[in-house]
DNA sequence: ATTTATTGCTAACACGCGTTAGCTGACTAT
DNA sequence: ATAGTCAGCTAACGCGTGTTAGCAATAAAT
């Protein structure tokens, strides 16, 4: 009888959360089916439900896991003495490397937020909303202190947080840069890009 | 007994393929039925088959339709006698607008394009490789005759095309600046943090 | 060693999916 | 008027889906 190999501290259950993100990542959501998973684990697909509630729980934990690792930085961020160019860069670093080390994750979260269920739905729009007002006004910040060109604040969070995700392509890429110099390109880019 | 209306020069396959986009955007292409797609037609399931082949068949037409434009457009661009730097602007602001009057269509194209079945698959990832290796190229010759900054040209290409990609949330947006000015403050932040 | 809780299995369910067959009604051309 | 084509309908198919019930085996606790 095949067993769910855990190592210590790691919960059943955070196998198979793990594993699904992979697999929402490479099939998206809907077309990833419960005996897909159950593959991947390595276990038949009702054995799966000893250990999770549903398919859409999975997608819970996922989108909330990375919303709340984001949410908690920018409060980190906002509350630091600095200026708004450096919180800015801080922040738009910590999305690149979140994006590198927890690709499967942020990436789900990132398009397959979708196909959650309400009140989840409404409830990660919401912290998506909230998340970009505050990004946008530590731009506008930047902008009235002159360490910003004149633009659309939120046009500019957009541009950053979308660019952020090509990084994608990046980890599907045969002949890549190393981590280090995408993240420095990135932010030569953007940062560039809206200081004057 | 209900039929699909259509206007001249406007075939009923024709009607079927746009609102599959609008569909397809909003649910994803395998969350979106055939089902669905009928009601929003105004017709049975079944009636579709009348028109098209099979469902997949609208996503191939649907992906091609706009991979062909952006490959016509990196043709004529490539072939002018400007700077680097001024046919990066006209293909980013040819991205732009594609993505602000024809966003169902390009935004399919984006994301649905992994559940296209082979040999549509191959041969989509390939015309999408070139297409970002000829627009590095740009880029490259950029660097060269010091227009632009000493960058990863690969990356920056990923940067640009998932930047516009953001258009999307403009889109979706309640109190949106216009077109215009979304455009321009796009064209800023992203060309400008190319120069040096 | 015996009990209890955990984790797995097989079998099956109800449902929604894409698609086809066969038919009917409605325009078009003769 | 009549024939032929086009565009719709109903009914149904086979299949894959998420999930549950009921039972067996293993691990943990006494």
């Amino acid at each position: 009888m095949a067993r769910i190999k855990t190592d210590k501290n790691i919960s059943r259950k955070d196998v198979i959360v793990t594993k699904a993100a992979t697999l929402f990542r490479e099939k998206g959501f809907k077309a990833a089916s419960m005996r897909d998973l159950a593959e991947a684990v390595g276990v038949e697909a009702a054995s799966l439900y000893n250990h999770i509630k549903s398919k859409t729980e999975l997608l819970h934990e996922l989108c909330f896991s990375v919303a709340n690792r984001f949410l908690q930085k920018i409060d980190e961020v906002e509350a630091e003495k600095i200026t708004a160019i450096e919180k800015i860069e801080k922040l738009l670093r910590f999305h690149i490397n979140e994006m590198i080390h927890h690709y499967e994750e942020v990436y789900v979260s990132d398009r397959e937020w979708k196909h959650l269920a309400d009140p989840y739905l409404s409830n990660f729009q919401n912290q998506r909303r909230i998340y970009r007002k505050r990004f946008a006004a530590i731009i506008e910040t930047g902008i009235r202190n002159q360490e910003v060109k004149k633009i659309d604040a939120p046009t500019a969070v957009l541009i950053i947080l979308h660019a952020i995700s090509g990084i994608e392509s990046w980890h599907r890429s045969t002949q890549k840069i190393s981590a280090a110099e995408l993240e420095e390109n990135m932010v030569t880019i953007l940062v560039g890009g809206l200081t004057q």
